[in-house]
DNA sequence: ATCGGCTCGCGCAA
DNA sequence: TGCGCGAAGCCGAT
């Protein structure tokens, strides 16, 4: 899985890089810093390969830490469990590699902190990834207002940098158009799959004593994940460890498994939540366990594809631009638009991408003008979270959630859309969807999900005809969605 | 089973 | 300035 094999040519990341802090390099220095927050793997990689660049460049060493805070919103066994199996596959990962990988996991709130300053002090330059989303922008921005050294953010979430496009976009075709247009120009500055290749470093050997005794690693049995080595932590219980386990390892070989099995029947297939055809990787690229370009490179690698086979006209067509089969035209248009643009969408609305005012002005009048309407069902946050309605194929989705920690893509947008139709205002509706999915979901928290949450209320859609509740935003009912698409064996599963 | 109409605003062609 | 068209819908007519 080469990426040059797909006309990709490296090493140009300008567009990915961004300067947090613009400081200088700090001379007589012991290491390079990455600091691993988001793209917590080590292939395909951008802000790992800028590391390794920086670190050949000076001639020092390469240190990686990989830190899981336990006092993050919503912070539970169930992302606690998977983050920390991506760490032990990066560790093994890291073993072969000339770089001293540190994973931390926080052991009580606030015990972490230091530690990246305490290393960025030994650091000609601290590296770090740009998430647009959650609580990391302000954690980044913060870090760069308090070290002394250079802190760089990279930007290896897509295949579009976001610095790309200098506006939001308030429609998937809009943002098509856009993408279709850069293409083959982002398409070199693509991360490597293989970035230690011919890659000769300095090594350093373990962290100094004062920094291990005050900041030791993550131990055997939490990254082994042995029975019980969560409890002492303070995080929600409640939610716990589900059968879909992190590390990029596993998100490999699902993503072998959807290419070959489900891909070529994706466009009819992902419609159909007793098909299971869809590629349930979103909990894998939401923690960065896998990249989008290996993602995109795999499909394209089915595909027979190769830069050539792109149309010509970039005119935001949804079908037969990309030059493949039907089924990764579809798969495509979920993994580059659809993600895509809820990248840029928080990147571009910083202030407001979670809130009830992004959502286009028509919407929000015709939501208001209907606040009165009468609700036959209304039902409390706990109610819905416990998938207690009167409705068998919501309550379906919601148990999904709760067991599988994941939700099929279709019933998502049913889900969204009841919450809105059951909850006395819109605001209250996406407050609660937000609870929810964040909190359940292992694909929560993410750009993508702001999308789903704000699709259901209007955003990126036109108006349909008017209805009670929903006013002109489009609405979904549970016996149409039942009649369309099969969920026969979906229903039973409890 | 299939089809048209519903309704707003954006971006592009003219 | 006008025109075409849009995440996955719903309803009623044929």
């Amino acid at each position: 899985m080469n990426s040059e094999e797909h006309g990709f040519t490296q090493g140009e990341q300008g567009p990915r890089v961004r300067s947090v802090n613009h400081r200088e390099l700090r001379a007589n220095a012991d290491f390079v810093l990455y600091w691993m927050i988001a793209a917590r793997r080590p292939f395909f990689n951008s802000a790992l390969d800028r590391a390794i660049a920086y670190a050949g460049k000076l001639n020092l060493p390469l240190v990686i830490l990989e830190p899981l805070r336990c006092d993050y919103p919503w912070a539970s066994d169930r992302f606690h469990r998977f983050v920390i199996d991506g760490m032990e596959e990066n560790r093994q990962a890291f073993a072969v590699a000339p770089v001293t990988y540190c994973p931390y996991v926080e052991p009580a709130p606030g015990t972490g902190r230091g530690l990246v300053d305490a290393l960025a002090e030994r650091a000609a330059v601290v590296i770090t990834d740009d998430f647009p989303c959650f609580f990391l922008p302000q954690a980044v921005e913060q870090m760069g207002r308090r070290l002394a050294v250079a802190l760089e953010a990279v930007d290896g979430n897509g295949i579009l940098p976001m610095s790309t496009a200098d506006r939001p976009f308030s429609a998937a075709v809009h943002f098509r158009r856009h993408l279709q247009q850069h293409l083959r120009e982002v398409l070199r500055c693509a991360p490597s799959a293989t970035p230690f290749k011919d890659v000769r470093l300095k090594t350093l050997g373990p962290l100094p004593k004062s920094i291990r005794s005050r900041w030791p690693s993550a131990s055997t049995a939490l990254l082994r994940g042995e029975q019980g080595s969560l409890d002492s932590l303070p995080i929600d219980h409640e939610v716990s460890a589900v059968a879909m386990r992190g590390g990029w390892s596993r998100a490999r070989r699902r993503l072998r498994a959807f290419v070959s099995r489900h891909l070529s029947r994706y466009a009819e297939g992902h419609k159909h939540p007793d098909d299971r055809a869809t590629s349930r990787l979103s909990p894998y690229l939401h923690f960065g366990h896998i990249g989008a370009h290996e993602v995109f490179s795999a499909v394209m690698k089915h595909e027979g594809w190769s830069l050539r086979k792109l149309g010509l006209k970039a005119t935001g067509q949804r079908e037969g631009w990309w030059g493949v089969g039907a089924g990764a035209e579809a798969f495509l248009d979920q993994l580059v638009v659809w993600r895509e643009l809820g990248f840029n969408t928080c990147a571009k609305n910083a202030d407001n991408y979670e809130n009830f005012e992004s959502v286009p002005n028509w919407a929000q009048q015709t939501l208001a003008k209907h606040l009165g309407d009468l609700r036959p069902h209304l039902y409390s946050h706990a109610q819905l979270e416990r998938a207690e309605t009167h409705d068998p194929l919501w309550n379906a989705a919601q148990r999904e959630m709760l067991r599988a920690g994941w939700c099929h893509n279709y019933m998502r947008m049913l889900w969204g859309k009841k919450i809105l139709e059951w909850s006395p205002s819109p605001q209250q509706a996406l407050a609660t969807m937000i609870a929810i999915m964040n909190r359940w979901s292992l694909d929560g928290r993410d750009p993508s999900s702001y999308s789903g949450y704000m699709w259901t209320l209007g955003k990126y859609d036109r108006p349909w005809p008017e209805r009670e509740v929903f006013g002109t935003v489009r609405s979904m009912s549970s016996a149409n969605t039942a009649k369309k698409v099969r969920v026969k064996n979906y229903l039973r599963v409890r």
